[in-house]
DNA sequence: TCTGGGGTCCTTAATCTA
DNA sequence: TCTGTAGATTAAGGACCC
């Protein structure tokens, strides 16, 4: 019988990205509590806490509020995805020259194939090295790196290791690496679930393992019982796959007051359906599914969706595809927090073969949606709002 | 108490269809 | 044709992740 080779995945993590790109572009800020996220004093959480600033006990997905009252001398600011963007890219570039087996995770993270690069660099653990120190020498960025058999392990292992470090672990060490960790560390265990696993008893991954799976299954249902138990074991995916296709394009808004008026509603969503427009334009894709989403006070979120009968990369269709579910499929009627509008449901094969795709044209309707998005924001800005391209589509008291 | 934005995946319920 | 049922598909919401 043939041996199966073992596998090694590494998972790469860039060390409070955003918080660190800031660092790297503004030397003032260097040894300095750097928070990236929402504006103090409005609505919005910590987007990225520098190391100094988690000193003071900031994390990421804070209300920002709470961060400001833990240390109102940090420095905050804005978050500019295209410096991050750029400086990801410089990353990935660099991840390519190791393998060319890497899959992005998001932004700041990425799952590399590293198995048979022995000839190369040596062991896994040289792997490592040389990823954390080419990506510091070229970009200034430190990274932490986990190593181990499978992808949940390599994460595990990054995750074990932060700030700026490496950990490879073993198969054979697998077991006692995960068995005194909380549960919280698993993939798919969230606030929810934990609670209800902590009910049976268990808080730590070996206590996992004893629990039979037919209570599991009691508890969690058949999907993710098996998943859990899988990953208590140590056992997860093996495999990377570079240039995962996206599933859908959403753009969404939260309101620094909650709005009633409608025209607000409109104006809005017809800025974010240019958005999503044009991402899918940029993108290459058309979605036949439309999804609208409305979030009340109190957290209280509702969507709606519609399928079409052909893909749109429209944002007037989009628009008014999203106007008409908003009237006409019983939402609640009251003050509105947040608005947000997706396209999905694409046949990638299908599109690669349709010249669907015009590509002046495309950029002139950007061009023109980026007027539409300016006036929008002049409008509000000014305080006076008037509506020349007309009133929104017939609205339905009835709703 | 306060909870952004952009995603993915899963469960459940409703609806369609054989 | 009526009725019941099972499976597939769709829609909505929840949970989770970064």
């Amino acid at each position: 019988m043939k041996a199966k080779r073992q596998r090694w995945i590494a998972h790469v993590d860039l060390d409070a990205f955003f918080a660190s790109c800031e660092q790297l572009a503004n030397p003032e800020y260097r040894g300095l509590p750097v928070v990236v996220g929402a504006r103090p004093g409005h609505r919005g959480v910590v987007a990225a806490a520098s190391y100094e600033a988690r000193e003071y006990g900031i994390q990421s997905a804070m209300p920002i509020s709470e961060a400001w009252r833990r240390c109102p001398d940090a420095v905050y600011l804005r978050p500019d995805m295209n410096r991050y963007r750029q400086m990801s890219r410089r990353v990935f570039d660099i991840l390519a020259t190791v393998t060319p087996v890497v899959e992005a995770a998001s932004i700041d993270e990425a799952y590399l194939d590293i198995s048979g690069l022995e000839g190369l660099f040596g062991p896994p653990r040289d792997v490592g090295r040389e990823i954390r120190k080419r990506i510091l020498t070229e970009t200034g960025l430190t990274a932490s790196v986990g190593i181990g058999p499978n992808r949940l392990i390599a994460k595990l292992g990054s995750e074990s290791c932060k700030p700026d470090g490496l950990r490879v672990v073993m198969p054979d060490a697998v077991l006692d690496f995960i068995g005194p960790m909380p549960i919280a560390n698993l993939r798919g265990l969230g606030k929810k679930k934990q609670q209800t696993v902590a009910r049976l008893g268990v808080d730590t991954v070996a206590q996992l393992r004893a629990v039979p799976l037919a209570e599991l299954e009691r508890h969690l249902g058949r999907k993710a019982a098996a998943s859990f138990r899988r990953q208590a074991f140590g056992e997860a995916s093996d495999k990377v796959v570079p240039d995962r296709q996206r599933k859908s394009i959403s753009k969404e808004t939260t309101f620094g007051t909650d709005v009633t008026d409608e025209h607000v509603l409109h104006d809005t969503l017809r800025g974010l359906a240019a958005g999503v427009a044009a991402t899918a334009r940029r993108e290459r894709l058309a979605g036949a599914i439309v999804t609208l989403k409305i979030r009340y006070e109190g957290f209280e979120t509702h969507t709606r969706r519609v399928k079409l009968s052909s893909p749109t990369d429209d944002q007037r269709q989009i628009l008014t595809t999203a106007w008409r579910l908003f009237h006409h499929s019983k939402l609640p009627v009251k003050p509105v927090r947040l608005i947000g509008v997706g396209i999905s449901g694409w046949d990638s094969d299908e599109l690669a073969q349709a010249d669907l795709f015009d590509q002046p044209a495309a950029m002139q309707q950007d061009r023109a949606l980026l007027r539409t998005i300016d006036d929008v924001t002049e409008r509000f800005g000014s305080g006076k709002l008037q509506f020349g391209a007309g009133p929104p589509q017939p609205i339905d008291n009835k709703r």
